[in-house]
DNA sequence: CTGTTAGCGCTTTCAC
DNA sequence: GTGAAAGCGCTAACAG
């Protein structure tokens, strides 16, 4: 690898300390004019550009943010991703992105790298395993080091940090109250990930506006063994005679519309589905699903804004905040 | 931001010079057994970790890689990264991902700031809008730099660089094949990506078979109007009368199928529909498509795979080449 | 106006 | 066995 210009060589071809050069490149006004200019021009000669690393050292500041995501497949945090890369770039940061694969061992590993790499801050999911051991001890020398961290979607209320989540019980609510507001009156959630803290929210959600209702009932199914769901939840949908399906994931939404068509159930005629999803199945789905979007995006945009801000300005004293970001009922027209 | 320990502080409390402790934590021979096990001990205690910009300053070495992704919304480039990741952090390189959202601008910038920043190598799909104006200046830096390069799925020919792709004409001929072998008589092609290489490949694909085919006609469609695809699509499907369509993109081959559903096709009794696409569409669609696998995630891992193997064996002589990941029909059973 | 010096944290050569 | 010193490329306080 072929070494770039240093402003020891610049300095050299042009007679002058590495300072003077150094400051030329600042424009600052204790330099010559003509020295800056003769500088400059040799600089883009050159295309001289500092050296990112010894600038970093210097300055124990990198412009990049640690992201930790437990999934990239999944396209809820695909766009996160999206929004968090959109958002940083914009203020001049670079991300480095690691994916845990839902493994505690592997987000212990790589919050120490990343931490050690010196980045300036973390977005953070948490994985799936993290939730369900609860133990957060890797968070806790970053909580020394003053390293500002923001958490989303997965977060956990033990870490005092800045949160962007989305209120997953309030739209769960507004969803079955959707479904009921049509007409349904023997509704069931169905979900694969019974373990995350946002599956547990939306149960709550929806266990809270069945339990006021005496006319409507409430039933639920949690799949947990993933070499079976759609077996499990065929016969689920056989077994109970419903009117409405929530489901709590995308797969729980896509499965159950596609065990629906498989049975004969015409969608929404017969039954009404609503999924916890985002933009992808609905958009390719048919009939278009009604779904409730969590604006993954803007999740992520909203918290690279939250931890940019913090970055920039750093306050000893921060008082750390935790963000809602509004979900939404976005109604499909089939015939469209 | 509190300060991590340093060689410097264990030094001192250790009364040792900075270089004995530096030796000590390689178990240098040429240390004392008695001073390694002191200096390991209290390293651990304060759970001293090497800070990375130092030793990159010092070695140019970052262990870092740079992916430069035109989308990260499309599937198959969250696949591709999924396996650009873990294949980079199995051999303990970090990535930093940048998003060109298909800019040229945002690629140069974009590269120019990687490099600056020193990744040990890049790894690439070009944007859309690259892909258009043919302009490569932007990568003769890296080159004279001798920074190794690997690009994937959207390559140019005119950089010399080890490239990762798909058979994209075989992959369609294979396709029309099939179609023609089931019987199709007159078939379709869609695209709304007309302008990428992949694109081109494919329609040369299905136009070689359909040309040396007498009995078979081949109608084309490419839609550029990102507006109204849908209405395009409608259009079209309603004036041929079709056997078969092959999408050339899943927004294509997704369209594609909405529409039949609502003009009253059924798939595949009156139409046939095989999809450009990476999963994600055949699994939630209905009834389930047939696809050309992309191969996407072991498109990525075998890209990282080959950096990687660049980066740790350095060839001043190195020969670039070409790898074709091999794509595969995936028949969906609509039944299941 | 320009240059010298010290230092960010580490590695490595060379003295003692 | 251990330590001093130089240097990676840069910034900034301080001299001149």
């Amino acid at each position: 690898m072929r070494k770039k210009v240093t402003l020891k060589q610049l300095a050299k071809e042009l007679n002058l300390s590495i300072s003077t050069v150094s400051k030329s490149l600042k424009n600052d006004p204790e330099i010559s004019q003509k020295t800056i200019n003769r500088v400059h021009e040799l600089a883009s000669f050159y295309n001289y550009k500092p050296n990112a690393l010894a600038v970093s050292l210097k300055s124990s500041k990198t412009n990049t943010i640690g992201v930790i995501l437990p999934e990239i497949l999944n396209h809820f945090f695909a766009k996160a991703l999206f929004g968090i890369e959109q958002e940083a770039s914009k203020n001049g940061y670079k991300i480095v992105t690691c994916i845990t694969n839902e493994s505690y061992q592997k987000e212990i590993e790589y919050v120490e790298m990343l931490n050690y790499s010196s980045v300036d801050g973390f977005i953070i999911a948490l994985s799936q395993e993290t939730q369900v051991v609860n133990q957060l001890g890797h968070f806790t020398a970053l909580k020394r080091d003053k390293v500002p961290v923001v958490m989303f979607d997965r977060v956990s209320n033990e870490i005092d940090c800045d949160k962007v989540i989305v209120d997953d019980k309030e739209a769960s609510k507004n969803a079955i109250q959707y479904l009921i507001d049509t007409g349904c009156k023997k509704i069931a959630v169905i979900t694969t990930i019974s373990d995350l803290s946002v599956a547990k929210l939306r149960l709550e959600g929806a266990r809270e506006v069945t339990n006021t209702n005496e006319h409507i009932s409430l039933v639920e199914l949690e799949v947990k063994d993933s070499n079976n769901i759609e077996n499990k939840i065929e016969e689920f949908l056989k077994k109970n005679e419903l009117d409405a399906v929530l489901g709590l994931d995308e797969t729980a939404a896509a499965i159950t519309i596609n065990m629906s068509h498989k049975l004969g159930y015409k969608i929404p005629e017969d039954i009404s589905v609503i999924g916890f999803t985002d933009g992808l199945l609905s958009k390719h789905s048919y009939p278009k699903l009604t779904t409730v979007s969590q604006h993954a995006e803007e999740l992520g945009a909203e918290a690279a804004r939250i931890l940019v801000n913090q970055l920039d300005n750093f306050d000893e004293n921060y008082k750390t905040k935790t963000e809602i970001v509004k979900t939404s009922l976005i109604l499909r027209d089939s015939t469209n």
